[in-house]
DNA sequence: ATATGTTAGTTTCAAATGAAACGAAAATCA
DNA sequence: TGATTTTCGTTTCATTTGAAACTAACATAT
């Protein structure tokens, strides 16, 4: 996504009213859309936690995802990290190919089912995992410094219920 | 991003209990992690819309969003539309050409300053515009039904006050 | 005026993406 | 047993993406 414009989510006006207010009383203002403003502050987060490792580790966002998700589930499947990072297969698929590639995680075959992989890191993929965590977790707290522990409350339940809905089309 | 697994916020335990809980306190729980959980909920929406649209009308995500700014904004430049819609100045200028192409907008230079473009409805832009918003207005709806109107006041505050929090990396 | 710098928008190129087709292994059915 | 279907994971291919380089127009400084 790129630019994040500095005023976005001030005052829609700065520049003048519309000139013509399309149509009805039917009208969008972006500013104001949920989806959104659920998109802009994804993105800027997610970049500003990609911005801090990936240039110093050389990994990308699927990578540090499954490197992420093989941290508290050691040994699972391609199949199972698809289910538990929501990335499509081909997307898991590349990112284990590269983490292997770099010698991040070691992939063995499943002797009871040939066609599951067994998923783990390797000791210098759990070292930069380790590096990793703690980035990642300073960032989330930084975002909840700006709220009381009610008001963290109040959005685990809205996340929650917004992805409930959100689910059902 | 595809597939949206079915348990992704459910129990975390359910396919028993991590075989190591990595080294020492630090641990990342995707399910739980706000970055991800964003992710998840933002991705399931924008696609979810796009699906509303992006077939019977021919047009995505980024076309979608300098339509929805041009009917607010009608005649401003590629530049406003930039910072209007949070996307790079690449991603607008494909998306204009796109809708030029397409004929659903017009683009005239500015006489004053020539660098400038301004940008307008065309007359089958408009109409396509005026079906889309109340697409996405219903679907916007839709999510907000999960919430009362107290939650969607705090939805509101919490979301600005983590965008401003975003911002300052 | 001329040089230097800045801004709006486009193009280039290499990388990321995902739908669809694929191969291999296992499960189900005949 | 052999035939069919399903599942895990990879590969192919066409599209999307964005950083960097570029052009054109304007601004500023000398």
């Amino acid at each position: 996504m790129g630019e994040i414009p500095e005023d976005l989510l001030l005052d829609a006006e700065e520049n003048g009213p519309p000139a013509s207010a399309a149509g009805g009383d039917l009208a969008l203002n972006l500013e104001g859309f949920l989806p959104y403003r659920l998109s802009v502050l994804t993105n800027t987060v997610s970049r500003a936690i990609a911005g801090a490792y990936s240039k110093r580790f050389g990994i990308s966002i699927p990578e540090w995802r499954v490197l992420a998700v093989l941290g508290r589930f050691p040994g699972i499947s391609a199949k199972e990290v698809t289910k538990r990072t929501a990335m499509d297969k081909v997307r898991v698929s590349r990112a284990v190919a590269a983490l292997v590639r770099k010698a991040l995680i070691e992939r063995r075959t499943d002797a009871q089912d040939r066609r599951f992989s067994i998923l783990r890191h390797s000791e210098r993929g759990h070292r930069i995992y380790e590096e990793i965590v703690p980035l990642a977790l300073s960032y989330e707290k930084h975002l909840l410094d700006a709220l009381c522990d009610e008001e963290r409350d109040a959005l685990d339940a809205l996340l929650t219920k917004l992805m409930g809905k959100a689910r059902d089309l």
